[in-house]
DNA sequence: CTCTTATCTTGACAGTGTCAAAATTTAAAT
DNA sequence: ATTTAAATTTTGACACTGTCAAGATAAGAG
């Protein structure tokens, strides 16, 4: 309750432990976080972090959360600056891509198979990737009424392979299948051009 | 040499191996392959594996490599029976998004960050990958005088951006994103019109 | 039949996730 | 202020992982 609130134990160990795996994945990747050595780097014994986290995939599922947060948050403020369609969707691509690139395994982690398949998405993981999918695609049915986007189906088939084309680009760059920032650039304007309507306006 | 070729020692290890791997993640999932429980199976010890294949990687090196040489031969196939563009493209999607459905486990370890970014691909695997690449590259170049496939683009990039977006969906697949059948044969079919220049007569 | 080589096994080490029980520190109750 | 209850952390243990080094065994060559 003081001006440093670590009178007591450690202080706030959830936090210290998302914030420190955070770090480790994106450095070394999260096929090298494991449980006992990021409780020796937060300085605390090899259990400690089970009386905050059930298991580590409760410790994967909270930081694909936040990565949830911050992905919901970049639609948000996209959808409320209002600027022509094409170009709030152009931008969007480029920071969807960008995010996936810069944080590659939060990206792996919220929507690759260590959680979803190999593991277990928790409630609040769930929740929050339903609703930033929702958001998506209220968007989507905007972008269909401004002929961003083609309207000769549903906006949730046109969010879902919207969606997965942009999806199958970022993990084309994760994965390190695709490297080269030429190649990069070139295929996320091609991709621009493949998925809007009008491919002249957009780009 | 006789009938049952296991005079000696096992016989062919190697094949076993690679057998029983393929089993073994086909069923329960990558995760859970391990080699000492390969080893396991195949009746042999705990390191008899590391005589044919130098490491872990190395096995799942292998097994990414033969998914390459049914993908190899799924496109082969289709390049050969001379059935109009569209037809033969909208089969190529079925049986590409088929093939990562059915076998979900392979697919993964083809262009998965096991892999590609947490492992090391072995020279034969980055052979074989490159060399399907190739012939799917200079399949939709056909495709593009077809027009079948945009041609706004190199052929490159178009065969790079398109696969992107199969890619994507099988991704969505294979990491358990969706899974209700309905939902995927219509993101399917939407997907060939995606990609479709004329999105009438694909579908 | 001996020797070389290919093949396989045993033993060992460091690392992993996680459970149960004990120890410790803090907050609440009297 | 002292006792009590709860929250938090630690120690010990177990089963599992990949893989190395050294020894054992078996096959084929001479």
């Amino acid at each position: 309750m003081s001006t440093l609130k670590k009178q007591y134990h450690h202080g706030d160990l959830t936090k210290s432990l998302l914030e420190s795996a955070a770090l480790i994945i994106k450095e070394q990747g999260v096929e090298s976080l494991s449980m006992r050595k990021l409780a020796d780097v937060v300085g605390v014994s090899r259990t400690a972090p089970y009386h905050h986290f059930k298991d580590k995939n409760a410790l994967l599922c909270a930081l694909a959360e936040q990565g949830f947060y911050e992905q919901e948050k970049i639609l948000n403020n996209l959808i409320a600056q209002k600027q022509s369609g094409e170009k709030s969707f152009t931008q969007y691509v480029h920071l969807y891509l960008g995010y996936a690139q810069q944080h590659s395994e939060t990206y792996d982690l919220m929507y690759g198979r260590a959680i979803w398949k190999a593991g277990e998405p928790n409630d609040a993981l769930k929740a929050v990737s339903k609703r930033t999918f929702k958001v998506w695609i209220e968007w989507v049915e905007v972008l269909q009424d401004q002929k961003v986007l083609t309207d000769t189906n549903t906006p949730l088939r046109i969010g879902q392979t919207t969606w997965a084309s942009l999806h199958g680009l970022a993990r084309l760059i994760i994965d390190g299948i695709y490297l080269e920032q030429s190649d990069l650039s070139e295929m996320i304007d091609q991709m621009v051009k493949n998925l809007c309507i009008d491919s002249s306006t957009c780009a």
